[in-house]
DNA sequence: CTGCGTGCAAACATTTTGCACGATG
DNA sequence: CATCGTGCAAAATGTTTGCACGCAG
Protein backbone atom coordinates (compact mmCIF):
# COMPACT_ATOMS: atom_id res chain seq x y z
CA UNK A 1 0.00 0.00 0.00
CA UNK A 2 2.49 2.48 -0.55
CA UNK A 3 1.43 4.40 -3.69
CA UNK A 4 2.23 7.71 -1.86
CA UNK A 5 2.12 10.09 -5.43
CA UNK A 6 -0.99 11.46 -5.09
CA UNK A 7 -3.25 9.51 -6.86
CA UNK A 8 -3.49 11.54 -9.78
CA UNK A 9 -5.61 9.41 -12.70
CA UNK A 10 -4.55 12.75 -14.69
CA UNK A 11 -7.19 12.60 -16.84
CA UNK A 12 -9.70 9.92 -15.89
CA UNK A 13 -12.56 11.40 -17.88
CA UNK A 14 -10.53 11.29 -21.55
CA UNK A 15 -11.49 7.41 -22.02
CA UNK A 16 -15.13 7.89 -20.86
CA UNK A 17 -16.03 10.53 -23.49
CA UNK A 18 -14.02 8.50 -26.17
CA UNK A 19 -16.51 5.54 -25.16
CA UNK A 20 -19.31 7.80 -25.12
CA UNK A 21 -18.61 8.73 -28.97
CA UNK A 22 -17.72 12.24 -28.03
CA UNK A 23 -14.74 14.95 -28.87
CA UNK A 24 -11.88 15.58 -26.34
CA UNK A 25 -11.88 19.40 -26.61
CA UNK A 26 -10.43 22.23 -24.94
CA UNK A 27 -13.71 23.72 -23.18
CA UNK A 28 -14.50 20.05 -22.40
CA UNK A 29 -10.81 19.24 -20.55
CA UNK A 30 -10.71 23.13 -18.50
CA UNK A 31 -14.66 22.12 -17.52
CA UNK A 32 -13.62 18.62 -16.21
CA UNK A 33 -10.32 20.33 -15.00
CA UNK A 34 -12.27 22.57 -12.45
CA UNK A 35 -15.39 20.93 -11.38
CA UNK A 36 -12.54 17.38 -10.43
CA UNK A 37 -10.84 20.75 -8.57
CA UNK A 38 -13.67 22.67 -6.70
CA UNK A 39 -14.26 21.48 -3.47
CA UNK A 40 -18.47 22.91 -3.23
CA UNK A 41 -20.60 22.38 -5.31
CA UNK A 42 -20.28 25.37 -8.50
CA UNK A 43 -23.36 26.72 -10.05
CA UNK A 44 -23.12 27.29 -14.30
CA UNK A 45 -22.40 30.56 -13.44
CA UNK A 46 -19.17 29.73 -10.70
CA UNK A 47 -18.30 27.13 -13.59
CA UNK A 48 -18.07 29.68 -16.23
CA UNK A 49 -16.01 32.25 -14.13
CA UNK A 50 -13.61 29.44 -13.16
CA UNK A 51 -13.26 28.27 -16.35
CA UNK A 52 -12.70 31.11 -18.07
CA UNK A 53 -9.56 31.79 -16.45
CA UNK A 54 -7.96 28.18 -17.43
CA UNK A 55 -9.56 28.86 -21.02
CA UNK A 56 -10.79 32.63 -21.60
CA UNK A 57 -12.63 32.29 -24.60
CA UNK A 58 -14.94 30.23 -23.44
CA UNK A 59 -18.63 30.84 -23.63
CA UNK A 60 -21.34 30.34 -21.12
CA UNK A 61 -23.41 28.46 -23.41
CA UNK A 62 -20.76 26.14 -23.87
CA UNK A 63 -20.05 25.33 -20.04
CA UNK A 64 -24.19 24.32 -19.99
CA UNK A 65 -24.34 22.63 -23.07
CA UNK A 66 -21.29 20.22 -21.46
CA UNK A 67 -22.75 20.10 -18.13
CA UNK A 68 -25.68 18.36 -19.62
CA UNK A 69 -23.48 16.03 -21.56
CA UNK A 70 -21.69 15.48 -18.28
CA UNK A 71 -24.98 14.62 -16.47
CA UNK A 72 -26.12 12.32 -19.01
CA UNK A 73 -23.12 10.41 -19.86
CA UNK A 74 -23.28 9.87 -15.76
CA UNK A 75 -20.11 11.90 -15.04
CA UNK A 76 -21.42 14.84 -12.94
CA UNK A 77 -24.39 14.93 -10.56
CA UNK A 78 -26.53 18.07 -11.00
CA UNK A 79 -28.07 19.54 -7.70
CA UNK A 80 -31.12 22.06 -6.93
CA UNK A 81 -31.66 23.26 -3.86
CA UNK A 82 -34.39 25.45 -5.04
CA UNK A 83 -32.66 28.84 -5.40
CA UNK A 84 -33.41 29.61 -8.85
CA UNK A 85 -30.40 27.58 -10.32
CA UNK A 86 -29.15 24.40 -10.29
CA UNK A 87 -25.67 23.30 -8.98
CA UNK A 88 -22.48 20.57 -9.99
CA UNK A 89 -20.46 17.55 -8.98
CA UNK A 90 -18.48 15.56 -9.77
CA UNK A 91 -19.36 11.87 -9.15
CA UNK A 92 -16.35 10.76 -8.31
CA UNK A 93 -14.29 13.35 -7.08
CA UNK A 94 -13.52 15.72 -3.85
CA UNK A 95 -17.20 16.53 -3.30
CA UNK A 96 -18.13 12.71 -2.98
CA UNK A 97 -16.15 12.02 -0.61
CA UNK A 98 -17.23 14.55 1.38
CA UNK A 99 -20.90 13.39 0.49
CA UNK A 100 -23.54 15.92 2.60
CA UNK A 101 -27.20 17.15 2.63
CA UNK A 102 -28.79 21.00 3.16
CA UNK A 103 -31.06 22.75 6.10
CA UNK A 104 -32.30 25.44 4.56
CA UNK A 105 -33.67 28.15 5.95
CA UNK A 106 -37.79 28.78 4.11
CA UNK A 107 -37.41 32.55 5.50
CA UNK A 108 -33.77 33.75 4.37
CA UNK A 109 -32.66 31.21 1.94
CA UNK A 110 -29.38 30.24 3.85
CA UNK A 111 -27.84 26.94 2.90
CA UNK A 112 -26.41 24.81 5.46
CA UNK A 113 -24.01 21.86 4.90
CA UNK A 114 -24.48 18.85 7.39
CA UNK A 115 -22.57 15.92 6.97
CA UNK A 116 -23.05 13.98 10.13
CA UNK A 117 -25.49 11.12 9.52
CA UNK A 118 -23.17 8.73 7.25
CA UNK A 119 -23.62 5.95 9.18
CA UNK A 120 -27.85 6.29 9.71
CA UNK A 121 -27.91 7.73 6.08
CA UNK A 122 -26.47 4.46 4.79
CA UNK A 123 -28.44 2.32 6.57
CA UNK A 124 -31.67 3.71 5.52
CA UNK A 125 -30.16 3.76 2.06
CA UNK A 126 -29.27 0.34 1.96
CA UNK A 127 -33.06 -0.63 2.69
CA UNK A 128 -34.58 1.84 0.83
CA UNK A 129 -32.74 2.10 -2.99
CA UNK A 130 -32.68 -1.69 -3.90
CA UNK A 131 -36.06 -2.27 -3.78
CA UNK A 132 -37.16 1.27 -5.02
CA UNK A 133 -34.77 0.38 -8.05
CA UNK A 134 -36.56 -2.79 -8.92
CA UNK A 135 -39.58 -1.58 -8.24
CA UNK A 136 -39.69 1.34 -10.91
CA UNK A 137 -37.00 -0.12 -13.01
CA UNK A 138 -35.14 2.68 -12.31
CA UNK A 139 -30.99 2.95 -12.42
CA UNK A 140 -30.37 4.57 -9.13
CA UNK A 141 -26.69 6.67 -9.31
CA UNK A 142 -27.10 9.36 -7.06
CA UNK A 143 -29.54 10.77 -4.13
CA UNK A 144 -30.39 14.29 -2.24
CA UNK A 145 -31.60 15.12 1.00
CA UNK A 146 -32.84 18.53 1.75
CA UNK A 147 -34.30 19.49 5.31
CA UNK A 148 -36.38 22.45 5.30
CA UNK A 149 -36.70 24.66 8.61
CA UNK A 150 -36.00 28.14 9.75
CA UNK A 151 -32.49 28.69 10.63
CA UNK A 152 -31.70 30.09 14.49
CA UNK A 153 -31.19 33.79 13.12
CA UNK A 154 -34.50 33.70 11.69
CA UNK A 155 -35.94 32.71 14.56
CA UNK A 156 -34.56 35.05 17.17
CA UNK A 157 -35.58 37.93 14.81
CA UNK A 158 -39.12 37.22 13.75
CA UNK A 159 -40.25 34.74 16.71
CA UNK B 1 -68.58 8.15 12.59
CA UNK B 2 -71.14 9.54 10.23
CA UNK B 3 -70.21 12.83 9.69
CA UNK B 4 -70.59 12.94 5.93
CA UNK B 5 -70.48 16.45 4.77
CA UNK B 6 -67.27 16.81 3.11
CA UNK B 7 -65.08 17.26 6.61
CA UNK B 8 -65.20 20.60 5.74
CA UNK B 9 -62.94 22.68 8.26
CA UNK B 10 -64.40 25.58 6.46
CA UNK B 11 -61.29 28.12 6.46
CA UNK B 12 -58.51 26.87 9.02
CA UNK B 13 -55.99 29.13 7.78
CA UNK B 14 -57.75 32.52 8.09
CA UNK B 15 -56.97 32.39 12.26
CA UNK B 16 -53.19 31.73 10.53
CA UNK B 17 -53.06 34.81 8.81
CA UNK B 18 -54.91 37.15 11.14
CA UNK B 19 -52.28 35.93 13.70
CA UNK B 20 -49.32 36.91 11.01
CA UNK B 21 -50.83 40.42 10.76
CA UNK B 22 -51.77 39.95 7.49
CA UNK B 23 -54.80 41.06 5.56
CA UNK B 24 -57.66 38.40 4.76
CA UNK B 25 -58.00 38.92 1.05
CA UNK B 26 -58.97 37.65 -2.01
CA UNK B 27 -56.68 36.38 -4.00
CA UNK B 28 -54.91 34.61 -0.75
CA UNK B 29 -58.47 32.38 -0.18
CA UNK B 30 -58.62 31.18 -3.40
CA UNK B 31 -55.39 30.14 -3.79
CA UNK B 32 -55.35 28.83 -0.53
CA UNK B 33 -58.86 27.19 -1.43
CA UNK B 34 -56.61 25.84 -4.60
CA UNK B 35 -53.66 24.47 -2.69
CA UNK B 36 -56.01 22.80 -0.31
CA UNK B 37 -58.23 20.77 -2.87
CA UNK B 38 -55.33 20.01 -5.39
CA UNK B 39 -53.92 16.42 -5.01
CA UNK B 40 -50.11 17.00 -6.47
CA UNK B 41 -47.68 19.51 -6.23
CA UNK B 42 -48.41 22.30 -8.53
CA UNK B 43 -46.45 24.87 -10.07
CA UNK B 44 -46.54 28.89 -9.37
CA UNK B 45 -48.38 28.78 -13.39
CA UNK B 46 -50.55 26.07 -12.64
CA UNK B 47 -51.38 27.40 -9.42
CA UNK B 48 -52.01 30.79 -11.38
CA UNK B 49 -54.37 29.27 -13.88
CA UNK B 50 -56.49 27.34 -11.36
CA UNK B 51 -57.28 30.76 -9.13
CA UNK B 52 -58.18 32.42 -12.18
CA UNK B 53 -61.67 30.07 -12.38
CA UNK B 54 -61.96 30.83 -9.12
CA UNK B 55 -60.75 35.00 -8.65
CA UNK B 56 -60.27 35.56 -12.96
CA UNK B 57 -58.79 38.97 -11.84
CA UNK B 58 -55.83 37.76 -9.97
CA UNK B 59 -52.51 38.41 -11.56
CA UNK B 60 -49.46 35.93 -11.39
CA UNK B 61 -47.16 38.22 -9.48
CA UNK B 62 -50.29 38.19 -6.34
CA UNK B 63 -49.61 33.95 -6.61
CA UNK B 64 -45.99 34.78 -6.34
CA UNK B 65 -46.20 37.00 -3.69
CA UNK B 66 -48.64 35.26 -1.86
CA UNK B 67 -46.49 31.99 -2.09
CA UNK B 68 -44.07 33.30 -0.67
CA UNK B 69 -46.01 34.50 1.88
CA UNK B 70 -47.18 31.31 3.05
CA UNK B 71 -43.53 29.49 2.40
CA UNK B 72 -42.57 32.31 5.27
CA UNK B 73 -45.43 32.01 7.52
CA UNK B 74 -44.57 27.91 7.37
CA UNK B 75 -48.38 27.33 5.90
CA UNK B 76 -46.96 25.92 2.65
CA UNK B 77 -43.93 23.76 1.73
CA UNK B 78 -42.04 25.19 -1.65
CA UNK B 79 -40.25 21.88 -3.48
CA UNK B 80 -38.24 21.90 -6.16
CA UNK B 81 -37.00 19.16 -8.70
CA UNK B 82 -34.92 20.90 -10.42
CA UNK B 83 -36.75 21.59 -13.19
CA UNK B 84 -36.51 24.76 -13.87
CA UNK B 85 -40.20 26.14 -11.84
CA UNK B 86 -40.40 25.52 -8.35
CA UNK B 87 -43.94 23.34 -6.64
CA UNK B 88 -45.95 23.90 -3.96
CA UNK B 89 -47.86 22.07 -1.01
CA UNK B 90 -49.88 22.62 1.74
CA UNK B 91 -47.99 21.27 4.79
CA UNK B 92 -51.40 20.03 6.41
CA UNK B 93 -53.38 19.06 3.13
CA UNK B 94 -54.28 16.17 1.29
CA UNK B 95 -50.67 15.41 -0.04
CA UNK B 96 -49.28 16.02 3.47
CA UNK B 97 -51.22 12.32 4.06
CA UNK B 98 -49.69 10.81 0.85
CA UNK B 99 -46.22 11.72 1.76
CA UNK B 100 -43.59 10.87 -1.13
CA UNK B 101 -40.33 11.49 -2.80
CA UNK B 102 -39.22 11.26 -6.31
CA UNK B 103 -37.27 9.43 -8.54
CA UNK B 104 -35.46 11.61 -11.24
CA UNK B 105 -34.61 10.71 -14.77
CA UNK B 106 -30.99 12.51 -15.58
CA UNK B 107 -31.66 11.67 -18.97
CA UNK B 108 -35.31 12.83 -19.92
CA UNK B 109 -36.25 13.96 -16.72
CA UNK B 110 -39.44 12.24 -15.99
CA UNK B 111 -40.29 12.76 -12.10
CA UNK B 112 -41.50 9.10 -10.94
CA UNK B 113 -43.64 9.52 -7.32
CA UNK B 114 -42.66 6.81 -4.96
CA UNK B 115 -44.57 6.90 -1.78
CA UNK B 116 -43.04 3.53 -0.37
CA UNK B 117 -40.43 4.08 2.06
CA UNK B 118 -42.42 5.47 4.89
CA UNK B 119 -41.73 3.04 7.90
CA UNK B 120 -37.68 2.74 7.06
CA UNK B 121 -37.96 6.36 6.55
CA UNK B 122 -39.41 8.01 10.06
CA UNK B 123 -36.88 5.27 11.48
CA UNK B 124 -34.44 7.43 9.55
CA UNK B 125 -35.54 11.04 10.17
CA UNK B 126 -36.21 10.26 13.80
CA UNK B 127 -32.76 8.96 13.91
CA UNK B 128 -30.95 11.99 12.28
CA UNK B 129 -33.48 15.07 12.97
CA UNK B 130 -33.08 15.75 16.76
CA UNK B 131 -29.66 15.98 16.13
CA UNK B 132 -29.12 18.23 13.86
CA UNK B 133 -31.72 20.04 14.60
CA UNK B 134 -29.93 20.41 17.65
CA UNK B 135 -26.51 20.87 16.35
CA UNK B 136 -27.35 23.87 14.07
CA UNK B 137 -30.33 25.36 16.27
CA UNK B 138 -32.30 24.95 12.61
CA UNK B 139 -36.31 24.09 13.56
CA UNK B 140 -36.68 21.29 10.66
CA UNK B 141 -40.49 21.49 9.65
CA UNK B 142 -40.04 19.45 6.26
CA UNK B 143 -37.91 16.96 4.16
CA UNK B 144 -37.34 16.07 0.52
CA UNK B 145 -35.29 12.98 -0.56
CA UNK B 146 -34.78 12.79 -4.30
CA UNK B 147 -33.23 9.59 -6.16
CA UNK B 148 -31.36 10.72 -9.29
CA UNK B 149 -31.03 7.90 -12.34
CA UNK B 150 -31.45 6.68 -15.33
CA UNK B 151 -35.10 4.97 -16.04
CA UNK B 152 -36.69 2.00 -17.99
CA UNK B 153 -37.40 4.12 -21.09
CA UNK B 154 -33.83 5.56 -21.26
CA UNK B 155 -32.03 3.04 -19.90
CA UNK B 156 -33.65 0.81 -23.36
CA UNK B 157 -32.68 3.41 -25.40
CA UNK B 158 -29.24 4.23 -25.09
CA UNK B 159 -28.60 0.93 -23.42
C1' DC C 1 -12.61 16.74 -45.15
C1' DT C 2 -16.85 15.88 -42.51
C1' DG C 3 -19.24 16.94 -38.98
C1' DC C 4 -19.32 17.84 -34.09
C1' DG C 5 -18.57 21.41 -30.91
C1' DT C 6 -18.08 26.30 -30.13
C1' DG C 7 -18.86 31.41 -29.39
C1' DC C 8 -22.00 34.84 -29.85
C1' DA C 9 -26.38 36.84 -29.50
C1' DA C 10 -31.03 36.40 -29.36
C1' DA C 11 -34.85 33.82 -27.51
C1' DC C 12 -37.14 31.65 -23.57
C1' DA C 13 -39.00 30.61 -19.07
C1' DT C 14 -39.59 31.66 -14.50
C1' DT C 15 -39.58 34.80 -10.88
C1' DT C 16 -39.07 39.60 -9.01
C1' DT C 17 -39.87 44.48 -8.75
C1' DG C 18 -41.83 49.44 -9.39
C1' DC C 19 -45.74 51.91 -9.36
C1' DA C 20 -50.32 53.77 -8.93
C1' DC C 21 -54.82 52.29 -7.60
C1' DG C 22 -58.17 49.94 -4.61
C1' DA C 23 -59.62 47.25 -0.66
C1' DT C 24 -59.06 45.86 4.25
C1' DG C 25 -59.27 46.59 8.89
C1' DC D 1 -58.64 56.67 6.24
C1' DA D 2 -53.99 54.75 6.53
C1' DT D 3 -51.79 51.11 4.82
C1' DC D 4 -51.29 46.76 2.90
C1' DG D 5 -52.15 44.18 -1.06
C1' DT D 6 -53.06 44.04 -5.95
C1' DG D 7 -52.74 44.16 -11.14
C1' DC D 8 -50.04 45.42 -14.73
C1' DA D 9 -45.90 45.78 -17.15
C1' DA D 10 -41.13 45.92 -17.17
C1' DA D 11 -36.89 44.03 -15.36
C1' DA D 12 -33.97 40.53 -13.65
C1' DT D 13 -32.22 35.96 -13.60
C1' DG D 14 -31.03 31.44 -15.26
C1' DT D 15 -31.04 28.50 -19.20
C1' DT D 16 -31.72 27.20 -24.14
C1' DT D 17 -31.41 27.74 -29.06
C1' DG D 18 -30.00 29.28 -34.02
C1' DC D 19 -26.35 30.05 -36.75
C1' DA D 20 -21.94 30.36 -39.00
C1' DC D 21 -17.25 29.26 -38.17
C1' DG D 22 -13.35 26.23 -36.75
C1' DC D 23 -11.15 22.34 -34.93
C1' DA D 24 -10.98 17.16 -33.73
C1' DG D 25 -10.81 12.86 -35.61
Amino acid sequence: MRRRRAMAPPCWWRSRLREGGFRLTGPREAILQILSKVPAHPSAEEIFFLVKQLYPQVGLATVYRTLALLVNMGLIHKLDFGEGKARYELVQGPAAKEHHHHLLCIRCGKVIDCGEFGEKEREFLNKVEAPLSEKYNFQITNHSIQFYGICKECREKEG
